[in-house]
DNA sequence: CGCAGAATTGATACATCTCAAGCTGGGTGG
DNA sequence: CCACCCAGCTTGAGATGTATCAATTCTGCG
């Protein structure tokens, strides 16, 4: 509903960019940057804004800077799945493709380093140094996608709950340089329908389970969104990932 | 348990490869082409051999030549779930990291055009036909991972079962350069056990579901391992991807 | 022929969804 | 300032889909 509202903005100077050295640009000489620089325009988007819709085109293809965007996909009965996540120095769009594959959501206030298409596709195709580091990123999504469909073709609701917090806690505790420890708080920055949509979940059994993890003392919650682990290790069991919950002797 | 049984292989040119134009050297010059050929080897495997174990050391870079691979994750108490199908023209392996992060198990007999790992991480790094090629074909394999992201999350047993089925209607008939097409007859390499592995279900519920759609004449079944689709659009309308299964008008 | 793996079918248990009713907290307008 | 409202969330009761456990049947093959 809200396609059109991207807004542009001041521009940076790459060297100054807060994603300098994670996004697809991160390789790049100063040459380059000087090149990409000169084919990008930033664009912004409020919390709700459709970035693009499934099989539409997209006329650019991007870095996210700031904020937070969602991929998904929707069944003609109205079902949707969220199929990944767009946090800053991620990369928005297929090159070689003109439209969109998934809808694109800002779940927070989004910025958006945009390169005009087809300049930043030759850049690509000739130099190693963006092509590497774009086939890193996507082998990295790839493992991800991977790990989500074990997550969804084979864990139980509580399981599932319990890994997105894992997951939640340990990006919250990379962000402040820590590592996850028993006492951690972090933030749900999404709504039960997100984490849902996520999981493959209704609603209510998301908010049931929440409810039941706090029951049995695995988690407490401060207020609907805000999480507190007071043992790491227990919810790390909850997951199911992996054996090494138990000791070994 | 029977990792060690790769038996090495006559050579064959690079030129002479029935994968030349699809695998990851697609690109390639002559001049690439025979340094290729001189980093790699051929392995082969049997059915049931297992390629390498997630977490462990996978020594070579590889292309799938010849068979079916599957690639599965496997949580502590067994549950398994796959997360992707190597095909012929298909890469094996992850640049830049040592151990496997899948199981790989074959399905068929199974050749792999297997390349030195560090020569080829070299080459890729350099070579932007290398590169390019393999990061078109990561990008292809992301978009299928996620839907199936879809097909696991949201969909139905039926729907699950449909969705497969319409899969492997396609794939037969672009191999024998045909679309799919009422009639269509098309063999199920594999198990209920690997379907049910592939689908997020049980081998039990992969059968209920097979049959309920042999009573209500979606499909036909000649023996265990051999669907007849009588109406495409009819299974088509049981995958449930898509509103086009009615007529516009 | 008979065996073993694969597949089907049945009965039942259980997890998750569905439908429906309340609750909560923050924002708005009277 | 209060009453109301609304989106987000929680909880309950019952329906439904899929898993589980168990018993056959089928199929290919030595």
């Amino acid at each position: 509903m809200t396609q059109g509202s991207a807004r542009k903005h001041l521009q940076l100077h790459c060297g100054d960019c807060p994603i300098r050295h994670r996004a697809i640009c991160a390789y790049c000489s100063n040459d380059e940057l000087s090149r990409l620089d000169s084919i990008k325009s930033y664009r912004s988007y409020v919390p709700g804004d459709t970035i693009v819709w499934s099989g539409e085109k997209l006329p650019f293809l991007g870095s996210m800077v700031s904020g937070v965007a969602t991929l998904s996909s929707t069944l003609a009965d109205g079902r949707r799945q969220m199929v990944g996540l767009l946090l800053p120095s991620d990369f928005l769009g297929r090159p070689g493709r003109g439209t969109a594959a998934y809808d694109v959501v800002a779940a927070t206030e989004v910025t958006i380093c945009a390169f005009q298409k087809d300049a930043l596709e030759r850049m690509i195709h000739d130099s190693p140094n963006l092509g590497n580091r774009l086939l890193e990123m996507t082998l990295d999504e790839l493992d991800s996608a991977r790990e989500w469909m074990l997550l969804l073709g084979r864990k139980t609701a509580r399981e599932k709950i319990a890994s997105l917090f894992v997951i939640m806690a340990r990006r919250d505790a990379a962000l402040h340089q820590d590592s996850p420890h028993d006492g951690l708080v972090f933030p749900l920055h999404i709504t039960r329908e997100a984490m849902a949509d996520y999981l493959g979940l209704t609603i209510e059994t998301v908010s049931r389970q929440i409810s039941a993890l706090r029951r049995e003392k695995v988690i407490d919650l401060a207020d609907a969104r805000t999480v507190r682990v007071p043992k790491f290790e227990a919810l790390l069991d909850e997951a199911g990932d992996d054996a090494d919950g138990g000791v070994i002797d």
